[in-house]
DNA sequence: CTGAAAGCGCTTACAG
DNA sequence: CTGAAAGCGCTTACAG
């Protein structure tokens, strides 16, 4: 049964019948305690820039897991890379490799340096799970993230809701390098989309913020804004905060904003009814179920589902309160 | 520290403080594998009338966490009480006495027998658990289900969206005995409640269908609406798909439907477009947490949060797809 | 190679 | 009352 040293094909599986018919189930709690082998995930995700950045949620689902299962002898080494220095990934990812863990829950964020890394759990067959965005070709144990392109569609329907057809919207990126940020251009795809099947000719423009270091990007925005008029900005990321705060302190009363993801900064705004909605992925749920998901794979050996697409939760003032995070 | 037998006050102590000093966790699977004593949870939920119907659902979060409990000889039996006979409610709850459970999670649907019911469990000692509505001063181990108030302010937000201000709208309750159904008349409040804060002249009527048993309670509603020509309907519950097949019938395509939870008819509707929002508030999700909160609080002897109100979720056309269920 | 013994960290029936 | 042994269902090092 454990394929311990050959057996006769026949007497095999006559065994195999026998334990079948008995419908034998190994008793794990038996096995985890009779075996003293510990077993050591690791993550590899972001560098959250401060306490209340997104990357710290799925690091909290990531926890709260990692603490129930515990009994079971699983610990976890959680590793985070620079998300404005590449070079920091392909270091970081160098240190997971050392740790020779038994499975890797990684976000993909730089893909060139993501795939040298999983070439290498691949051929030390550690196996792998992806958050929040994923390589393709190359079969992860699974992918836990959202479907950037249809939380789009569900961006464009609500932005429909709020503004008169005949008044022009902006899509606005905040962020640098943007042909590695998918996500973003995926939303914007399904942002377009919604229109293009609903109000053919609304008016839609979109600009890029790459540099938001100093303040100057502000007044560039601002005149931006004067000129082209729109009744409605959809931010792509959870960075909907800025052009929160850039509205509010230019008083402009009379543009509706759709932003992603339930930061406390973009919360606020949220209370305050400068931001109409925020589109949520669940970020906590995402780091329990990807670690969860490596569990059933690597200790329980049971198959999982390949792909694991949160939902797309709509979140407005009235809702808010019943999306809390997870206690730390 | 099994509380066995006599001892002194202080030796109790010096050995509390070296075990909090070592910071000793018992280990949960040696202690289970060496107790043979199997514990039983029972539920007392309604019958669902269809396989589709709304309370297969929290079943099907019971069933879930259950089985991934089942190492730690946690069985459960799953009874039903009939949705129009408040009497077999209370034949049940006898059933639920004699199984001499160690907890139970109820749905106090009748609310005079279900103190009854409560009032047992509570001389016999047996923790119980509220699922979807709860009972007031009878102090739970916790209730799990959504606050309805709030959840009628986002039916109405979400109305007010997509209705002219100057049109009327409909609330409709399907349901006999309203007087039990305080969710119902919960959710009218809050809906009601958004609009006093947004739209105070808005016109808001509201009615109940209590007997469906038969189709005369159709041309009743053609003729209100004849009347009344509301431009929105709000049905408090997860009935929703009556209305809408009342208004496909009768060829009326200007009347925007929102109603609640996601049973394969509304689904349907929904993507048809005749329903063009739904608010649920994950029915799995409770079955789930439900029976979690019982396993730590009997079996790991922890304390866990009495109120668990569930997210409020906004499910349109374009992400309801992402609302799964969980596979049985 | 392979059978049988020791041991994982607890609980519980039992002897003293 | 209370200490010490047996046993829960497995894994693994070890002897043959």
């Amino acid at each position: 049964m454990h394929n311990r040293g050959e057996v006769a094909e026949q007497t095999r599986n006559k065994i195999l019948k026998i334990v079948n018919d008995l419908n034998y189930q190994p008793n794990i709690m038996a096995s985890t305690l009779a075996s003293k082998k510990p077993v050591l995930f690791v993550t590899l995700f972001p560098q959250p820039p401060s306490p209340d950045a997104y990357w710290n949620k799925p690091l909290a689902g990531v926890r709260k897991r990692i603490q129930e299962l515990q009994p079971y002898r699983i610990t976890a080494e959680n590793l985070t890379f620079s998300q404005i220095d590449s070079t920091d990934f392909t270091a970081q990812a160098s240190r997971v490799i050392d740790l020779n863990p038994d499975g890797v829950v990684l976000a993909p964020f730089y893909s060139r340096e993501a795939y040298k890394l999983v070439e290498i759990l691949k051929t030390k067959n550690i196996p792998f799970i992806f958050i929040d965005s994923e390589l393709k070709n190359v079969s992860p144990v699974a992918y836990v993230g959202q479907d950037s392109f249809q939380s789009g569609l569900v961006a464009g329907k609500l932005m429909g809701l709020i503004t008169n057809p005949a008044r022009p919207v902006m899509v606005v990126h905040f962020a640098k390098e943007m042909d590695n940020m998918n996500h973003l251009v995926e939303r914007e795809r399904g942002f377009y989309e919604w229109f293009r099947q609903n109000q053919t000719n609304k008016k839609i423009i979109t600009r890029e913020v790459s540099d938001t270091s100093d303040n100057s990007w502000e007044s560039d925005m601002h005149n931006e804004i004067r000129n082209s008029k729109p009744e409605g900005i959809f931010v792509t990321n959870s960075r909907v905060y800025l052009m929160a705060q850039l509205l509010q302190k230019a008083k402009i009363e009379d543009i509706r904003l759709i932003g992603h993801d339930l930061v406390e900064q973009n919360r606020r705004y949220l209370r305050k009814g400068i931001v109409s909605f925020l589109i949520c992925q669940r970020p906590e749920e995402q780091g329990y179920n990807a670690i969860d998901r490596l569990y059933q794979h690597v200790i329980r050996k049971r198959k999982v589902d390949e792909s694991n697409y949160t939902s797309i939760d709509v979140v407005t003032n009235e809702n808010v309160d019943y999306y809390r995070e997870f206690k730390h």
